[in-house]
RNA sequence: GCCGAUGUAGCUCAGGGGUAGAGCAACGGUUUCGUAAACCGUAGGUCCCCGGUUCAAAUCCGGGCAUCGGCUCCA
């Protein structure tokens, strides 16, 4: 435990104290330290609500002011079940009687406090002098949903008031960009309740997903891919045979017709195997490469949608590549290429996580997994990224390569992936012809840069704030026209840019030009074309920058040039 | 799905057992205006839905739906 850990576990110990000392029957459990602050797990008959932190918090100052020592003291596990059991503290007890024989036991107290706790604590209460409680929420015991719900406070504490401030502003700034909040306001796409965890794309939204999938499909021209489509609706049977009826049912949507069983995909992988098995295939084929930006439906839990990062309907930028054993590592880097060129077309950096097989569900030959993870930690390894190891995180089907990247404020999303699959050519029986004249397996590898159309949108609203660059802004300029009497001039520099295959649309409202210049700046439209008297005589426009730069007046043409050269997709094809 | 909260005009939000409110937006008019909000007027509501209590429910109670904060799960 680092020294913040330290300090935030210590502030979990003085919350628990304080709801204690307000609320004497609520029984402890667990309050540890988190990425953003900490948080305590307690079992209450009293309801916790947003105004019982206030309370808390308060407390917890006079806790913190009287500057109690942390004191350690080792028992037996014995004496820890015997104590937590006289105290009536149940979940305590279960969690002593769970510490294995022989493992070092100790409570940690300051006052009269006492917890069942490994330790980690700054010297004094006193220490914990900038904290804040933040929200209550449900969480299952020791995770687990069959388990009872117990109610979870979450709180952060730093060293010196200036990092919590400086924390809390930036909790403040990801809710001005909250991609639900900046989407209404840009009216990009919106939700109905008839169609939970669906989303209604709106005409601007509409061209930014366009302005993604245009992009995707004209990079992967380039890149030895062709673009399949394939059904909404399977018969189960194929779900059967994928493998992904026994845990994915549930969260399928079906129905039956004629007494068939069908349902909405929730994935392609296994109509590709289909489409692959379609024809016979030779080893010159490979790598085979199908991408299918295919809409997909999963049944999500109502509790768990949210915006467009959760939801029902989605699609992703599918692929599937189809090789040769020995042609994997040459595809890996062609792969990590392609997320680190997409990445950095939109300025975001990204950390890769290679998952590995759990020993416990996996189907396969154990070294065959070990050579193809080594494959994959050799891959990222030689395009020299930044990664990390998640033992027992792999798929059952294979290990994978996760990418999270980070935005503007330091959140970090999934959103690409690369994922090896030994088990569906086995249930498709797929095959092609070597050079051998004999019949091989190929592997198969799952693949997505974007994610998910819908989660990367939401990710690019709050990374741009709603402010998208040109390339990507639904309206990339507005013609103001200063009054009536620049309506002809405004309308036709819009109709040339707008032949120009540039976005622009006018404003010939009755309002004053700031009234004009304000609605546009609100919508974050990246240049905004002013038109008075002298323009019109000149036959020039006035641009002004969404940043508030003021560039001279200057010919439409010039102004195509500049637009046109902002507005080209960031990305190098080859 | 589970715990908690919320749901009032297109949007942001006040109000609250006795005729439903504001600002912005919309619409009409006046104004013809030079870089972040001109002025006047008009219209707009099943107060989420269903049921109950009550002389009377947007308000209180129950159920449902949706959304939000989390948990579980995940693109």
């Amino acid at each position: 435990m680092n020294e913040l850990e330290k300090l935030r576990h210590s502030a979990a110990h003085v919350m628990a104290d304080a709801v204690q000392r307000i609320w004497p029957d609520a029984k402890l459990t667990i309050g540890p330290p988190i990425e953003q602050g900490f948080y305590y797990d307690f079992d209450s008959p009293h309801p916790f609500s947003e105004e019982d932190l206030a309370k808390i918090e308060e407390l917890m100052g006079e806790i913190v002011a009287a500057d109690h020592p942390f004191v350690e003291r080792e028992i037996t596990r014995e004496e820890a079940i015997a104590y937590f059991r006289q105290r009536n503290e149940p979940y305590k007890v279960e969690l002593a009687e769970a510490i294995p024989a022989g493992e070092r036991i100790t409570l940690h107290s300051h006052g009269k406090f006492t917890d069942l706790c490994r330790g980690g604590h700054v010297k004094s209460t006193g220490a914990i002098r900038a904290f804040k409680l933040l929200s209550v929420a449900g969480a299952y015991w020791r995770g687990d949903s069959r388990n009872k719900m117990l109610q979870r406070i979450y709180g952060t504490a730093f060293f010196d008031g200036k990092e919590l401030r400086t924390h809390l502003a930036q909790m403040e700034e990801a809710k001005r960009r909250d991609h639900r909040k900046v989407g209404k306001e840009l009216g990009l796409f919106t939700f109905h309740p008839w169609a939970p965890g669906a989303v209604f794309w709106l005409p601007k939204g509409t061209v930014l997903w366009n302005t993604l999938s245009d992009t995707m499909r004209r990079f992967l021209l380039g890149q030895g891919y062709v673009e399949v489509k394939t059904p909404l609706i399977f018969n189960l049977g194929l779900w059967e045979q994928s493998g992904h009826a026994a845990q994915y049912r549930e969260n399928m949507f079906h129905f039956q017709s004629e007494e068939q069983s069908f349902g909405l995909k929730p994935m392609n992988c296994p109509s590709h195997m289909l489409l692959y098995a379609a024809e016979l295939r030779s080893y010159r084929d490979l790598p085979l490469r199908f991408h299918d930006q295919g809409v997909l439906h999963r049944n999500e839990a109502s509790g768990t949608l949210s915006g467009l990062t959760r939801v029902r309907q989605f699609t992703q930028d599918d692929a599937h590549v189809f090789l040769a054993p020995e042609q994997i590592s040459e595809e890996l880097g062609r792969l990590i290429d392609m997320v680190h060129r997409f990445y950095e077309a939109f300025g975001l950096t990204y950390e890769a996580k290679v998952s590995t097989r759990n020993p416990e569900k996996f189907i396969g030959d154990v070294a065959v997994w070990s050579d193809a993870e080594q494959r994959l930690e050799q891959a990222v390894k030689d395009k020299g990224l930044t990664y990390r190891v998640e033992p027992h995180e792999a798929a059952f089907y294979g290990p994978k390569i996760d990418f999270d990247v980070t935005d503007a404020i330091g959140r970090k999303w999934q959103c690409a992936t690369i994922q090896l699959d030994f088990n569906l050519p086995e249930r498709f029986a797929l095959e092609y012809v070597g050079e051998d004249n004999a019949r091989h397996r190929p592997v198969v590898i799952h693949r997505a840069i974007y994610g998910s159309f819908e989660r990367f949108i939401a990710l690019l609203i709050e990374h741009y704030a709603g402010a998208f660059p040109v390339w990507l802004a639904p309206v990339q300029a507005r013609v103001l026209a200063v009054s009536e009497k620049h309506e002809a001039f405004t309308r036709e520099a819009a109709a040339l840019l707008a032949a120009r295959g540039f976005r622009v649309d006018f404003d010939l409202s009755n309002d004053k030009l700031g009234a004009k210049i304000r609605r546009a700046q609100l919508e974050k439209i990246p240049y905004m074309l002013v038109i008075g008297d002298k323009e019109v005589a000149a036959r020039t426009v006035a641009p002004r920058a969404r940043d508030g730069q003021q560039h001279e007046p200057m010919e439409l043409l010039a102004f195509a040039d500049r637009l046109g050269a902002e507005a080209r997709i960031p990305l190098t094809t080859s």
